[in-house]
DNA sequence: TCTGGGGTCCTAAATCCA
DNA sequence: TCTGTGGATTTAGGACCC
């Protein structure tokens, strides 16, 4: 364990629902809740307003609102959540070369290495400008944890939250985690916990205590070694930058389950075409391809197969796809279907021969150009199912829009022939509602505003601060969460 | 009243091989 | 050649994380 407390973890508060709720500001205040709105949807995240209702992430959302009927329930916009986390990241990637990200939302920074820190002042300092960066770049609020280990680091940030910020002094750790309950240690979940409960321990104490063989016996060799360890407030895991991606995987939850063996194969393709889009945009190959079933019952089940050497062709992938399903009793019903690939390299071993071949005979087997993201296979081989595009355009619920005399809005709601768009933006107060035809030519989908209008510039932070940020440092923990 | 989607890591059994 | 041992690899499942 390092003297000073120099790891930082960066935690924004409540990601999704703030970046809705600064995109919206008719949602400011009230409770929104982002998640899958299908009817086996999940609460992603839930804003602070909705929380006190009991909403929670990973909630099923018929839940949710029964909970809070009256909030405002959004589809996640991984574009806009992942332009406001690359502003992030490139804040972070300022004060060190150690940045790891965890999500879009979380990160690890070394202080020390990045030599902007290496005491307790210097690195509550950083801390607390790190914060009022975030804020003034991207409008959200961040919660930041300081400690001499990411564990500590991570536990004082969870109890920073909402936007604040705790530094765990070194020495103090032990007696700090000692009455907190193991679950806030990492890898201690629902399992775990219940295990460790039967077993007399339910707080961090109770394992210190509990000594090495015991938690062994207990939970496994490597868990329970490891948990023995941060009990003790000891972790020397350090902080990696760029950690490469071990497997790419696309699955489906599906609105009703699928009984229809053909169309559970045709789904199945469609996976394994969207899983290796998404290899390829990646620039890898991969060695394994896993099918994962669940059924009816919510029992889940995995099979895999391991090709001779690395791929990134689609029909290879959806042949070893189709294989393993031919082993998979689907009897009583599909709820999901996933197809992933593991084992991934950064060449192709048939890169050689597939370029021969296609140079052979130029007429060409389909490349396909199938590289995009999301939109869905686009080439479907030949067969009977004809999907009909629907005509009609779609406009989903808390999409930006521009209309031709109104100017920017998003989408509030829309069904039988309306919709309902909202006409407001980042920066001004809550605007006015309108109703349109679905059709209105005058209306079209629009990309996402930035959440904040003219950013001071902070292009020299850290080296320096602006004029109106550059007053002296703040005396301890001023304006921030003080410890419990 | 049900339980998303994208990942990571660990364990254990079976199998193969030197 | 027979037997035993130890390791690496493959496969399946489970727990956990955000």
């Amino acid at each position: 364990m390092r003297a000073a407390p120099t790891i930082l973890h960066l935690d924004m508060d409540a990601f999704y629902a703030s970046a809705e709720q600064a995109a919206k500001p008719s949602l400011r205040g009230k409770p929104v809740v982002v998640g899958g709105l299908g009817m086996r949807g999940v609460v992603a995240t839930a804003s602070y307003e909705a929380r006190r209702l009991g909403v929670h992430s990973a909630m099923p959302m018929a839940q949710a609102r029964r909970l809070a009927p009256n909030a405002a329930y959004l589809v996640p916009r991984f574009a806009l959540y992942r332009t406001v986390s690359d502003q992030v990241m490139e804040l972070l990637g300022r004060l060190s070369p150690l940045v790891e990200p965890l999500s879009l939302d979380e990160a690890f920074v070394d202080l020390e290495a990045g030599g902007v820190a290496d005491d307790t002042a210097s690195a509550r300092a950083v801390g607390g400008r790190l914060r009022e960066v975030i804020r003034a770049v991207t409008g959200l609020s961040g919660s930041v944890g300081l400690a001499g280990s990411k564990m500590l680091a991570k536990i004082a940030s969870e109890e920073a939250k909402p936007d604040g910020l705790l530094l765990i002094e070194p020495g103090t750790e032990r007696e700090l985690l000692a009455p907190m309950s193991v679950r806030i240690l990492p890898g201690v979940g629902p399992a775990t916990g219940d295990h460790l409960r039967r077993a007399g321990m339910t707080l961090v104490s109770h394992l210190a205590e509990a000594g090495e063989a015991e938690l062994v016996r207990l939970l496994g060799r490597a868990h329970g070694v490891a948990l023995h360890r941060m009990a003790q407030g000891y972790d020397d895991r350090p902080v990696v930058a760029e950690r490469d991606a071990k497997s790419v995987s696309v699955e489906d939850t599906f609105d009703v389950d699928l009984h229809d063996r053909v169309r559970v194969r045709h789904e199945v393709e469609r996976l394994a075409d969207r899983c290796v889009g998404r290899l390829r945009g990646a620039g890898r190959s991969g060695r394994t391809v896993v099918l994962k079933v669940r059924r009816y019952d919510f029992s889940t089940l995995t099979r895999s197969e391991t090709l001779r050497g690395p791929t990134d062709d689609p029909a290879v992938v959806r042949e070893a796809a189709a294989r393993l399903l031919e082993a998979v009793d689907t009897t009583g019903g599909v709820r999901l279907l996933g197809v992933g690939v593991t084992g991934l390299a950064d060449f192709t071993q048939e890169d050689l021969f597939a370029q021969a071949a296609e140079a052979e005979h130029a007429a060409g087997s389909a490349t396909g150009a199938g590289d995009d993201e999301g939109s869905g296979g686009a080439d479907e081989p030949a067969g009977p199912v004809v999907e009909e595009r629907p005509a009609e355009r779609r406009w989903s619920a808390g999409h930006d829009v521009r209309h031709d005399v109104h100017g920017h809005g998003w989408v509030q709601g829309s069904g039988i022939g309306r919709v309902t768009v909202r006409f407001e933006e980042p920066w001004t107060a809550p605007g006015r509602v309108r109703t349109f035809r679905v059709d209105d030519p005058e209306l079209r989908p629009a990309d996402p505003l930035p959440l904040v209008k003219d950013p001071v510039d902070y292009s020299s932070w850290p080296a320096s601060f602006p004029k109106s940020l550059s007053g002296p440092l703040p005396p301890e923990g001023e304006g921030e969460a003080s410890r419990p």
